[in-house]
DNA sequence: GGCGAACCGTACCGTACGGTACTGTGAATG
DNA sequence: CATTCACAGTACCGTACGGTACGGTTCGCC
């Protein structure tokens, strides 16, 4: 495991990460509506002055927000040593479900809510900084795991980023919309796993060497 | 082309849809906080007090909108009648790219920001409206067309909901989200085509009998 | 013409929020 | 002890929004 450094972002004293803490309690709890800069000063048990000095104003203080939850979330670079078809399919479901619970999280799910919020807003780099700190990050990690498995002769594609989005549509499909849109996502949880399985089964199908089912003579995939 | 029926909702009259045009432009251009009860009434030359005699609040507004513009967005029933590899999967590329332009349409960008903006407070039915009303909708033509495929021999498939989910994966992955969180939707929009393609091999490597491709003995999914 | 319904435009009200300023306080510093 | 700093708590201000009320106008109908 190795944590991923973000120097070109402010760090906050660990007061101002504890008021972090209120404001993403009180967003999950309230949405964003409840987000006022007068509930996070009373949650945090400071002061509305002090807010305004630490982030600037009302946005800086969403971007610390996203900032802060993602150096939180932090993923492990599963060392990839010694691949054989089975581990890479272990490795890969693993990835699934880890994908899958992040995702689900309601923290999560509250920031994308918050982000998609202000994206119609111009201006609002919200959204590119949750794309940026979210999916680049978990991305780099499964583009390793798939690095990886080329490398062991396991796995067949041109595209990196292609194979990439192939994985991560069969695994989430329109499930974070959903989940994004209020349906219930403790009821689905259970299922990650099964979903995990079966899409990494899938992602197999299409890029996998061997993969104990028919492997394709070329490895073409057009 | 077949018109879907919903008389299960209030039907405007044609002054009305006039004002939930008005609404959407104005909800489309300036985003969810552009859209306040006094702009819809300027924008639309109607006065507040009919907005709330005919819609009755806000949320009913907003509630009415996402139901006008469902009304508007319909999907045909591409009649799948003498089914040949080609021409199903002429079909499935087909609904693949009508499905991403409706996804990247500005309208639909905008109301899926407003319903996921309110998921978070309890008790707002924009979520499941959208997802009835939408998804349901263009699932039903997806259904069918794999109805189809797998009537006339070309498709292999236990659970068509499953089916459709991996379809619906391969197609969107998180190009939806991402267009959600303010990506420009317009610069690839231009992919939409090469997308479409690969999806729909993609899917047909999977689910295919004969596809031109390798054909699985069994048609084994798991 | 008289009448009522529908409706526009606007003024109005209560409230809530973002942001600022001020006061008090406790702890560090010299 | 005096000064300074960081901060909490709170009062305050301007504004914007949801919702309501009211006067004036058009249009159909008797």
């Amino acid at each position: 495991m190795q944590l991923a450094a973000h120097p070109h972002q402010p760090d906050y004293s660990p007061r101002q990460n504890a008021v972090l803490d209120s404001a993403l309690r009180l967003l999950v709890d309230g949405g964003e509506k409840a987000l006022t800069t007068a509930g996070v000063a009373r949650a945090a048990n400071c002061s509305k002055e002090s807010l305004y000095k630490w982030f600037g104003d009302r946005d800086g203080l969403l971007s610390a927000m996203i900032g802060y939850q993602a150096s939180k979330v932090r993923t492990f670079d599963d060392n990839a040593e010694a691949l054989t078809a089975v581990t890479l399919r272990e490795h890969l479901v693993l990835f699934a479900r880890d994908l899958l619970e992040v995702l689900a999280g309601d923290v999560s799910l509250a920031l994308n809510r918050l982000a998609i919020g202000q994206a119609s807003r111009e201006g609002s780099k919200l959204g590119s900084m949750l794309q940026e700190r979210g999916r680049r990050q978990v991305g780099k990690r499964a583009g390793a795991l798939l690095e990886a498995g080329r490398n062991a002769g396991l796995l067949a594609f041109d595209d990196r980023d292609e194979a990439y989005d192939t994985l991560y549509g069969l695994i989430v499909s329109d499930l974070h919309l959903r989940m994004l849109l209020g349906e219930d996502s403790g009821r689905m949880a259970k299922d990650f796993g099964r979903r995990a399985e079966r899409a990494v089964s899938a992602f197999l199908r299409l890029y996998g060497r061997e993969n104990g089912s028919v492997q394709p003579k070329g490895g073409r995939k057009t």
